[in-house]
DNA sequence: AGTGGTTCAATGGTCCAACCAATTTCTGCA
DNA sequence: TGCAGAAATTGGTTGGACCATTGAACCACT
């Protein structure tokens, strides 16, 4: 019956310290890469002990916000407004053959709709960019003949941002960083990711003629060979060295 | 060049701190709601002060893993294990709607890819839970002439479940908080979620049939009610009380 | 001019010892 | 037995101190 009535906040000072420093930033304009006032003076000016100041800044530091630098400072990592909604996800992932397919599951339902997104939405800006992460994709691949996991994902990351949705690149980033936490050398399949290849073109082919379904359609067939190699390495060494 | 040269770290104190606090976990078999050791034990035990037990636990609330209460002391809110992987998401708000669609556009994806795998994978217990989820929820809507977000979300967790992937579950269930975040009140729109009512019986019997691509359809088309709504809601009050 | 070493102030990281505020537990009276 | 108040427990905050790292200024030497 009374589910409305939150719980009073008689204190919150860290909380009041961060809104307090997000009005800050939004007021001096600071953007990623710029630094903010010492501890010091932020616990003198909000007249809060440095202790508060700190328990604030560690909050923001793990939602990414901040990166602190001993003897340094404490610096802005990404864009901050005061009405932001966080929501951490925390994954228990399962450092196993079960646990790479899980990732992959989730990227083919992510990357396939991303792609169709951005089929509809990309500008022009953002298909520029997207072809430059292309062309420098392609560039590696003959040059180290294989794929290279730094411009293979750069291309990706070019696809998500536009899609207009950022959640996109957050959620697959997590997934990326799953996968590659155990995939340190590929499984004892020395071509892993060369059938991938093809399909990173003909993707921005269709993403560039506007066409969500063809795109959705290669996403899938890109997804496929990376399961493929996956299930190729599982069969290989059955999984005997786990970390 | 000389590219693998990552930072030495000298002084990771807080870090040590939550690795042996979730080593203690695991090995107490401690789960959610359990009490963990009082901040001054933990700082005796440790070694440290009980300022660096503050931060690491600040860390963990932040995660939404711990919760503490003045007085009494830190509970677990959720599973934690040593490898879990934390990825805070981060909707920059600026406009209720466009985070609302974000949220649904993720979860598009996800639902109609976990339906059709669902389809696939589930067995007979899974397949006996939903229905049950899904008769408890149509009695609910027969009784209370309405959708109870309640029911419903069970409903789709138990397919979530039965999808095999866990991953699903979870980053669904941060959509899914993330969603009614914003939606503390129906957006002016009274039968919210009406539409969407019997598209959950034909998921399930596509389900039932062993038929993916049908409940992937008709996942998708129970998204795009909910959308709808959505976009009646905006429409109606032009987003005019921004939080 | 430039290279490398030294000094020194600024800054985040840690520690300590209190005290405050909310909660829980215990105690003693009715 | 029941309950109000005292006492202990626990997270929240404060202030001050010191350590470790950084970066800039300065200096000596080539």
């Amino acid at each position: 019956m009374t589910d409305l009535l939150p719980p009073i906040q008689t204190t919150a000072r860290d909380d009041a310290v961060l809104k307090a420093l997000a009005g800050f930033v939004r007021q001096e304009a600071l953007g990623p890469g710029e630094k903010l006032p010492t501890e010091r003076i932020l616990a003198e000016r909000l007249k809060v002990s440095r202790n508060t100041v700190r328990e604030a800044l560690t909050r923001w530091e793990g939602l990414g916000l901040v990166e602190r630098r001993q003897g340094s400072g404490t610096y802005l990592k990404a864009a901050v407004s005061p009405d932001m909604l966080h929501m951490p996800l925390t994954l228990a992932g399962g450092n196993d053959f079960a646990g790479l397919m899980s990732t992959l599951e989730i990227r083919r339902a992510l990357e396939a709709e991303a792609a169709a997104l951005c089929a509809i939405r990309a500008g022009k800006a953002e298909l520029a960019e997207i072809e430059r992460k292309l062309d420098l994709m392609e560039e590696a691949f003959q040059t180290r003949a294989g794929m290279s996991s730094e411009e293979d994902w750069e291309f990706h990351q070019a696809v998500f941002r536009a899609s207009g949705n950022p959640l996109f690149e957050q959620i697959i980033a997590a997934m990326y960083e799953m996968f590659h936490r155990f995939w340190e050398h590929p499984l004892g399949v020395r071509d892993f990711g060369h059938a991938s290849f093809p399909y990173h073109r003909t993707i921005f082919n269709c993403i560039a003629a506007r066409d969500p379904d063809g795109a959705r359609a290669e996403a899938l067939k890109l997804i496929a060979t990376v399961e493929d190699d996956l299930k190729r390495g599982a069969a290989n060494l059955k999984l005997s060295d786990r970390r």
